[in-house]
DNA sequence: GACAAAATCAAACAGTTGTTTTAAACATGT
DNA sequence: ACATGTTTAAAACAACTGTTTGATTTTGTC
């Protein structure tokens, strides 16, 4: 079976040192890989298909990773490093801000990263299948790319509505606010066909991030502040 | 290429009628068929597959449906059909409540199908299906599952918030609530990872759907009082 | 029961898939 | 230059895909 990993792969991980000629089409391969994936689904997508966009032979991907497992575990790992990236950039301003700003923030980073981010949809289309056919690489998907987005509004949100992180109502606000997020990156093709006149622009998602922080914190203000009073 | 639909193929739809002897295998293909696309997606779902579980021939599906994306048709359509009753039956609802009670009941209604409904996991996989890899069948899923939903939240937060069913304010409202009912539709396999605690059951969904509609309705009212006193 | 239409079946077809093989081209250290 | 190990290239492989065929059984009607 893969038996031939054991002597024509020179390994598993891509080796340090010296960037070697392999990387070149290794690195096209994951590029392509990666839109093929996003566009057709793991079984859906063919090997041949992905070489000839890489410019490269048949026999490269199973030379270089093994198989194509191998392949889209690399491709959702470097999409889940450009993902954590993001999360890093916002989590500069978390520290600094106070919980209404960390809300905004986090919801206009999220909004902005569909039509900011390199390589667009990539990442959300790879994780929508991963959400409709679940892989073994679905825990890295949810710890490495929502988890932290996940607290950081947890612990804002707690602090506006002056309840306990676990409890209920916290949580249950913080699937509101991620859902309505959420509804955005993954409802495109929904949202495009009930909306047509609704275009993800910049200054479009800024508005929405306005809304969703609106929507959301006319309730957590007003719990807040009846806990407030009572 | 597909003459052959017009030479064999009875009828590409249903014909009316006494039931024949095909509809009992057209029946079991269909139910066959529901449950491999649900679990592994049109393209990884084998012809083959869906038979042997229908305990019917390989040809049985071209021979019924012309070909497979005929037989994926008709599982979707069958699919949305079940929805729609459900729908419906939220329907009667409608013109007899008061705007605050058509949204809540929507809510409810959309919450409760997650553990009442047959099949219970069919609709919702195929459609996450649809969703990262739609088909030219999205748009009946659009029109038929999600539309009529839509526009009568819209009414009903236009009723609210005062404000006329195309602005955006409204519209965006409306993308807020359904938002937040798809988190716990399409988002399963993350909150189990997330929240490992939360459990579905059916008094757990009833204390979530007054969660969200609390939520939604905190802005909505707030809004709608706005523009009532300026 | 006879007979035509409809339905089912086993077998095969043509095409595509992931993977492997074999050999040639390339780099690299001596 | 040679030898050595690595990377590419073309072709072939075996398995699987949706689909079709033609024979065979079942069904409905006289």
């Amino acid at each position: 079976m893969a038996h031939h990993a054991l002597t024509r792969i020179p390994s598993p991980v891509r080796p340090r040192g010296k960037p070697k000629a392999q990387d070149l089409t290794r690195d096209k391969l994951i590029e392509a890989a990666g839109t093929v994936f996003a566009g057709r689904g793991y079984r859906a997508a063919t090997i041949r298909e992905i070489c000839r966009r890489a410019g490269a032979n048949v026999a490269a991907v199973n030379y270089t990773f093994g198989d194509k497992m191998g392949l889209y575990t690399e491709v959702l790992r470097h999409s889940m490093r450009a993902a954590g990236q993001a999360a890093a950039m916002s989590a500069a301003l978390d520290s600094s801000l106070s919980p209404e700003g960390t809300i905004r923030g986090v919801i206009r980073a999220r909004l902005m990263s569909l039509c900011h981010g390199p390589r667009p949809d990539w990442h959300i289309r790879l994780v929508m299948h991963e959400f409709s056919h679940p892989t073994p690489a679905m825990g890295r998907v949810v710890d490495e790319g929502m988890r932290p987005i996940y607290e950081r509004v947890r612990k804002a949100v707690g602090a506006i509505i002056g309840l306990p992180l676990d409890h209920e109502t916290t949580r249950l606000s913080v699937n509101s606010i991620v859902g309505q997020i959420l509804f955005y990156t993954f409802s495109q093709p929904v949202l495009a066909r009930l909306q047509p006149e609704l275009k993800l622009t910049p200054d479009q998602l800024d508005r929405i991030a306005d809304h969703i922080a609106d929507f959301s914190l006319a309730y957590l203000k007003k719990v807040g502040h009846g806990k407030r009073h009572g």
